[in-house]
DNA sequence: GTACGTGCAAAAATTTTGCTTTAAT
DNA sequence: ATTAAAGCAAAATTTTTGCACGTAC
């Protein structure tokens, strides 16, 4: 089930290379595969660690840049983990984050909703649950207003 | 509004350090005076750039030190920001995350319910909206079982 | 052949650590 | 007076960048 998920995310590539006019390079192929092959959010290193079983001389730059052509092109995303970056907060109340693509700002909002809706018997058979947030992506107000004024 | 927060925090803070033996110094009470106001989620550069207004010479390894001391006394939280951290998936459809606090590995799970919920009108003032992921936080079935394991 | 992308090395940025001094108790 | 915590500097990480060479087109 994984393996029609790697060919289909290679034959993204190879597509997405054409338009572009980007070259199809081993780097570029192995990087992807080994991505999509995952199921554990490897950081940039970890990739490394694993397209060097394949591509012995491939360097860890390498690996950073096409990851970061790999989400230009809609083929990967950085994921949120909790606690993982350097960015704190002094209110525990349960609060969730609209977060800002283009300024990267983190605004805080409620849902009652959402508390009111059992944690999912898939999501509950992986562990003890202590807490949940959301996080939507998006432009917030002020970006979507600043770039309307200057595409004008 | 943010003033009783910072007032109820500091008065935590002088609290748990009588509590657990620790010492209430100045540069802890300024530095959680200043993560309590602020509504931005600092990174610790940005907490020491604020800090030193009060104490000029408050250094930045004092801050990461007492975030992570504030975060054990369970007074603030390092929060979840899409994007900002080294975690890569190839995976885009829709899904959330658990992530384990003892083992830190990221699991999948779907919660098609929650689809269905419309998003606040509270985030939606924010901005646009392109993508919701939840994270939830806990402890994973395998580190559980250990613990238990070990505690026997 | 052209020029985009890689590899290498070095730099920049971020976070952690060892040790001495300061200050809270 | 004790000793935890701060400050300083240096180290360890993590990520980015400049440049020469290799290779996909």
């Amino acid at each position: 089930m994984r393996h029609e998920l790697v060919e289909q995310k290679l034959e993204d590539l190879r597509r997405l290379s054409a338009e572009r006019g980007l070259r199809l390079t081993h780097q570029r192929m192995e990087i992807l595969r080994e991505l999509a092959s995952a199921t554990d959010h490897p950081s940039a290193e970890t990739v490394h660690g694993r397209v060097q079983r394949r591509l012995p001389t491939v360097s860890l730059d390498t690996v950073y840049r096409t990851l970061c052509t790999l989400e230009d092109l809609g083929l990967a995303a950085k994921v949120s983990v909790v606690g993982d970056n350097g960015r704190f907060d002094a209110d525990l109340s349960p609060h969730h984050h609209f977060v800002c693509d283009a300024c990267h700002e983190v605004r805080d909002f409620a849902w009652p909703d959402l508390d009111d809706l059992p944690i999912p018997g898939e999501a509950r058979a992986l562990g003890r649950v202590d807490g949940l947030r959301v996080i939507l992506k998006g432009t917030c107000a002020d970006c979507l207003a600043r770039r309307a004024g200057r595409d004008s």
